[in-house]
DNA sequence: CCAAAAGTGTTTATGATACACCCATGT
DNA sequence: ACATGGGTGTATCATAAACACTTTTGG
């Protein structure tokens, strides 16, 4: 192999910080380690970097066999290199976040993890190496991503409501909106459709359904449009 | 040692994009590479990381190495890994950005590279690996930070005119900039200090010089000032 | 006295915020 | 009929944008 290169090498790995969303709020899947180090210790879903995949790839597949999880959009976060945040010696690990509804998505324990479930991202268990570090950092992300992205529909059901898509972004920026200006402005983004359907079996007035037109989106987006909310 | 990794892994590098202005606009500091592969094209400076320094220490020294520049704040841009990027064999970048002061900061050849130069940005030389897209992100990162944080003042000299720093933020806003609009934004952001003095040898009113006071902004940075501009 | 850039306020337009009541449905 | 959340408009305030002339200095 003509000029290869012959240095120690740090490992890498990849992890992803998936967060959902449940009635109690803003939650985040992790997995049990079923081996050292860390064994029964919690920690983000992760692991090996293949050499003939991308970086973006190996998350996804580390995502999948560990916790049933497939097909979300994976960003990338930031990469965690500092020697010493792994025992076993020099491990680079290059994180991504992504978003997903938990109820649409029941999580599995999966092969390389003992079990994988939702916790509140406020009130995380104890994490192995660095990644209470890496969830903080991912959290800080969320939150400044969603005040200029509708990044948020990611995160509900595919037909919702906008009470629900209000108490979303209440939670994501923690402070109490009012419905009005909030709905004036949703709708003036003019990237909900209308599904012509309306909430079942609620105890009061039904309200209506809509859908976020990812298309129209990206239009937009690439139009110049500002999504801020 | 217990628990080692034994995977096939990937070399790991870091590379640093580097940005400068002058009279003529904005600049990237590049290097023309001497050794294989890619000799005698011209890159972004960079190389590997040791296996006992962290990933911003390593930016930090091959910058110094290649381009002799110290000092600089640099951030994390992102990471690149696909396989195929590096002819050599599977070799994932960490690349960081930071912007500095072109007339202020010569930069000299030095030992891993054969010489050292300024770009501009909008009309570099061919690129090795896959550094035009580096580049790319890196502007793109530059324009969209410019927006909502003065990162702008890394670029000038320590003294700078108000009409100087506009200059700057049209030249990476791309577009005009009302002078007095201007001057009410940046003065109320309260961020700048008079120094006293102002311009010398200019054939006209010589304008007053400021400072940016670095500790008032992380004050009001840290208690949520707004700082778009 | 001319050229060249520095410096300075006010008006207008636009968008953000605050705010309260009636409606539809299930029990 | 009542409890529960769904749905709607307007007035006010704050911030951004548009805009032109006088001042200083060196040549």
């Amino acid at each position: 192999m003509p000029y290869s290169y012959d240095y120690p090498r740090p490992a890498l790995t990849v992890d992803c910080v998936i967060f959902g969303l449940d009635e109690d709020g803003l939650k985040v899947l992790l997995i049990k380690r079923g081996g050292e180090p860390f064994r029964g210790c919690w920690a983000i879903p992760g692991g090996f970097v293949d050499m003939d995949e991308s970086l973006e790839q190996a998350a996804r597949r580390e995502l999948e066999e560990e916790t049933g999880l497939k097909s979300v959009y994976l960003e990338q976060l930031y990469t965690f290199g500092d020697p010493g945040r792994d025992p076993r010696g020099r491990v680079v690990t290059v994180a991504y976040w992504a978003l997903t509804r938990v109820l649409a998505e029941p999580v599995r324990a999966a092969s390389d993890a003992d079990s994988a479930a939702w916790f509140a991202v406020d009130d995380p268990p104890k994490l192995a190496f660095d990644h209470a570090r890496v969830l903080e950092v991912a959290h800080e992300r969320l939150r400044s991503k969603v005040r200029y992205q509708p990044v948020g529909f990611e995160l509900l059901p595919r037909d919702f409501t906008l009470s629900q898509l209000q108490q979303l972004y209440e939670i994501l920026l923690d402070r109490p909106i009012d419905k009005r200006n909030f709905r004036k402005r949703v709708m003036d983004l003019d990237v909900l459709v209308d599904t012509g359907e309306v909430q079942q079996d609620v105890a009061h007035r039904a309200a209506k359904l809509y859908r976020f037109d990812r298309r129209r989106y990206e239009q937009l987006l690439r139009s110049g449009v500002n999504f801020e909310i």
